[in-house]
DNA sequence: CCCACTTTGTGCGTGCTTTCACAAGCACGT
DNA sequence: ACGTGCTTGTGAAAGCACGCACAAAGTGGG
């Protein structure tokens, strides 16, 4: 039994949500034979702040030394391991239109870690075809496959009208992590952990910034076609 | 001269970016020909808590009625406005692998407001080539593209070793808002807005969540072949 | 052995975000 | 005209995240 490291459980979702990029960014420098890094150096190049770097770090135990910096090997694992990616996570993904298909064959996972498992598909057509050498499936047989294959996380790339329904069966077969591409809010119970990721959500942000920046200089006239009630 | 609305400037992020899946949500209830709708309906269906919608709201200034709700109608157009969607921007997508074909093919940009106007790739074989009734054009004629067709908005779906490079040129080129789907950190100069959308980052942060819920039952083995130094 | 130098880990102040709880405001029925 | 009932808009409090700045801890040279 190794000896627990000192971190407490709970290390803040903001800090979370920055670990893959620590990772990432601690692989390329493994890849170039970087053996130590600072957290300067490692905090520019993965562009956010070195005491934030030190900060987020620092939920994961000490894992620095002081006059030195971090040993870039180490810390990649130790990172992939409060990632959990030192276990294999099975991934099925519903919807293999121009999105799906770019997913699947998207092999490069980041990290090893995940394995797509079943691509599903509701359109007689696209059923039986291969698929980033995978078979779709149908859909209809979407408990059977994640009992059968393990598997742990769903992506939803269907259309918007498809997705609660997919997100419910996925739910009730027992997958508690859904990566959803769909432009709807998913419906599930608690316990089960949506993430999403939506275009044009992100396209408005950068157009409400991108106006601002302009200094709003349209906003004198209304458009016509809106008549208040 | 419409009178300008009691809002302030600085609306916080926090509310700008959940200002899509109110307008998004909004649509759907206007398409089903709902006329109002309380901070509370909307709120569940926007999957967020009554208070919070209320309170980005009146960032924006003051649109409902007490006792009554939010006019449907006119809530979608102001959020519109605040967004920057009464005007129309052009984006041109660099990369038209996998993901920028689907993104390209994606026609419903979740509201009006967006246009894409340009695909570049730098792989011979692919300029020229018809997708989603755009011809795709060189790299090189970047810039060109960029002035000629008045492209405020860049999308990078290159592989990642060509990212920063497509955004270095983007920024010369005067785009000053970026959606990144590379997975690099992409450095640009202040005054420039990037957005990056990671799936991989977005199944680790889902990977560390099913760990936990999982109860970490796998952390009592070292896995080989990690031998510390 | 000691001193100068480097870099980590963190206490603390600041500002943003969320949530509660309620006064203010509006509609509608009588 | 007035009271009842509902819903908004917001003050205030609690929680979280960020970044400064510095003490603690390690390295290496003399």
């Amino acid at each position: 039994m190794t000896s627990r490291p000192p971190r407490e459980r709970g290390i803040p979702e903001a800090t979370v949500a920055r670990l893959p990029v620590y990772l990432r960014t601690l692989q390329a420098l493994q890849d170039r034979g970087t053996l130590t890094v600072s957290s300067e150096d490692l905090a520019s190049a993965a562009g956010v702040n070195s005491a934030k770097l030190r900060k987020d770090l620092s939920h994961l135990g000490s894992y620095g030394t002081r006059g030195v910096g971090y040993e870039v090997r180490y810390l990649v694992y130790q990172i992939s391991r409060e990632l959990g990616l030192t276990q294999d996570w099975a991934v099925a993904i519903v919807g293999i239109g121009n999105l799906g298909r770019a997913l699947a064959n998207y092999g490069g996972f980041g990290t090893r870690g995940f394995r797509i498992a079943a691509l599903l598909d509701a359109d007689p057509t696209m059923v039986g075809r291969r698929v980033a050498s995978l078979d779709v499936g149908h859909i209809d047989t979407l408990e059977s496959v994640v009992r059968d294959k393990g598997v742990s996380i769903g992506v939803i790339t269907t259309p918007a009208v498809a997705a609660q329904a997919v997100a419910t069966r996925f739910v009730e077969a027992g997958v508690s992590s859904i990566l959803n591409f769909a432009p709807v809010v998913l419906n599930v119970p608690d316990g089960v952990d949506v993430r999403k990721v939506d275009l044009s959500i992100e396209l408005q942000i950068l157009a409400f910034h991108a106006q601002r920046r302009n200094g709003d200089e349209d906003h004198g006239a209304e458009p016509a076609g809106l008549e208040l009630t």
